[in-house]
DNA sequence: TTGAAAGCGATACCAC
DNA sequence: GTGGTATCGCTTTCAA
């Protein structure tokens, strides 16, 4: 068993025609080929344990069924590589194979990472990004159906569309379910502002606020960093030294690893984590939020269901438009962008405002 | 600029024949094609823009410069990811591209992923797993040059080679840090032994104690899980209402998460990290043991050199014997294991055993 | 120095 | 029903 066995092979073993053996192994075989002909060639296929070879095929289809993806940080993060798994799940449900190509954050790597890509002769294209991002589509994706995934471009005449999550309404969620435990008091903490997700999450916050005819304290919504250090520091600020009353009863963190912090903070100056202060994260990040102590309670992004959404979307433009590369089709393409639902998932790190703080 | 320019485009542009624009393009120009020709198709190339049609040359080469990636979670975690990202890395110097099949851990799963990577005529096959464990290689693989990261195959017939990290050694690494700063008394958390990185780092802890003529105390290595709640409750166990004199001085965590869990425990119990008891983790895990309050001292898991290293080896395999489908070659290649050495990592939480305790 | 022609492996059309 | 044949885009002898 050196060589994989080709069609040929097939063919001479059945006793019949390359192309009958196409015909049959394709389902097209029927009032086509003879019953005893199409078993004969099954036989000789198993026999030789035949599988076609996908290069070939895509030469001859011009069609690879491979989807080119792109990502800005795919591996390092649970975040892309969740978009991705997601998205490879779908494709490869319908045959095809996904190979992604890491610019790491390197912006000048785009155009080679999809030029890369082209010339392997992708059917399509999928940019993800780890963070919520703008970002200028690089230009020779609009030469295959293409989407973005947890990105989008607000040029508007770059018609690609894009997948992204609802930030405004997790933010404002996530505000909901502390406002329904009673408190009044809460702080906001995130990162700086070049990741978009942060102005949004705090925007659905105000506006959680606003619909219950609620103040937003002045100084609540602090824009520290990103990580747990930074939520360390944010809380210390909040809460070290602070009279009781002029405590927030809950902080809202904008994402998992700055919960971690509040709660480290919390812990070292005797706070009790919900009885003294609520904490929420957000992203529900994969063996952390789940397994803090207390646990998190948390907005799921829905990353996975982010890429599978995309492909899909992806999958069905190729289908539309088979044999059609993408020149024509690209202006046509609308603009749309789809907006996934976050998930709130409520763990032991929140509960009711402490007594008379409501 | 609808189609792709074909060589023939550019042979017609320039005024010679495709086996010109094919020699001249690849470099072989000088000594079978006059200068002046030369030049002309260089320009053809670049005004229309021509990229060869890698689908094609596979086809006609016979190796795809493709290499399959087989991962059993691959990339909702921070590590396989890490490995893929150095092997991808590069693969990508050398003009190959990497598909990767994530088997989402299902083990039923790896001869057909490996089936789909050997139908697109892939020309090596990596298999990488999230935690260093043994497997049994899937039979498939044996057909073309494979190599194993952070995985091994203990049947001596089954000669891939692997690239592990050195386990044994981190963990004596790490204890002889703590040792080196006085500590005595060391307990060490860990993981179930389902992964063989738990009784490897403890031999290693062990060994380093046995080299300074030392005994490791008896209950002091706890085998607890890998994540933040099984750190939590190991160290209330070793630190909470146990007398000073009976306290471990440092602790040892398998990785970072359970590091995290260690100095929630000690900040609740109102222990002070380093000053009361050092900590140490492992892995130094992105984003979370640098940015940990105190930053974690930690094991770095030297995850993008396995992945480097294993791809280098697999790609030196492969020029090694162009044109051999690895038929023949399997049975001699040598079922090497290569140990790459973890990295220690300084940061704050561990410190001088407290006085007295030495 | 250059170009014609033979495949690589598979598909699909078109006579027979 | 069946098998011959052109074709996908490229590389590589082999003649001229």
């Amino acid at each position: 068993m050196n060589r994989k066995a080709t069609a040929l092979d097939v063919a001479k073993l059945a006793g019949v025609s390359r192309s009958a053996v196409s015909l049959v192994l394709n389902g097209r075989g029927d009032g086509n080929v003879a019953k005893e002909s199409q078993v004969r060639i099954r036989e000789a296929a198993a026999t030789l344990n035949y599988t076609p070879n996908a290069i070939a095929v895509s030469l001859r289809n011009r069609r690879s069924r491979i989807i080119g993806i792109v990502s800005d940080q795919v591996v390092t993060s649970p975040f892309d590589g969740n978009i991705i798994a997601g998205a490879d799940a779908v494709a490869r449900s319908q045959g095809f194979v996904t190979v992604v190509m890491d610019t790491e954050s390197d912006e000048t790597r785009d155009e080679s990472a999809v030029a890369t890509l082209l010339d392997r002769q992708v059917d399509g294209l999928m940019y993800v990004t780890v963070g919520l991002r703008p970002l200028h589509v690089p230009l020779n994706m609009l030469r295959v159906p293409s989407v973005l995934a947890n990105c989008f471009d607000d040029r508007p005449e770059a018609g690609v569309p894009a997948v992204i999550p609802d930030e405004v309404r997790g933010g404002r969620e996530a505000a909901t379910h502390l406002l329904e435990l009673g408190h009044r008091d809460i702080a906001f903490l995130a990162g700086d502002s070049v990741y978009p997700a942060a102005p949004r999450r705090i925007q659905g916050h105000r506006d959680a606020f606003e619909a219950a005819g609620l103040p937003v304290r002045a100084g609540r919504i602090l824009q520290v960093g990103w990580d747990i250090d930074a939520g360390f520091h944010g809380a210390m600020k909040l809460l070290d030294g602070v009279a009781v009353a002029e405590r927030p009863t809950a902080i809202v963190c904008a994402n998992d690893r700055l919960a971690i912090g509040v709660v480290l903070a919390a812990n070292r100056l005797g706070l009790a984590v919900p009885q003294d202060v609520s904490v929420m994260g957000y992203d529900d990040e994969f063996r952390i939020a789940a397994t803090m102590v207390p646990a998190l309670t948390t907005m799921a992004l829905p990353l996975r269901e982010m890429g599978a959404a995309a492909m899909t979307g992806l999958l069905a433009e190729l289908s539309e438009e088979p044999g059609n590369d993408g020149g024509a089709s690209a202006g046509a393409r609308r603009a749309d962008q789809t907006l996934v639902p976050c998930r709130l998932v409520v763990r032991e790190s929140t509960g009711p405002v402490p007594a008379g703080r409501n």
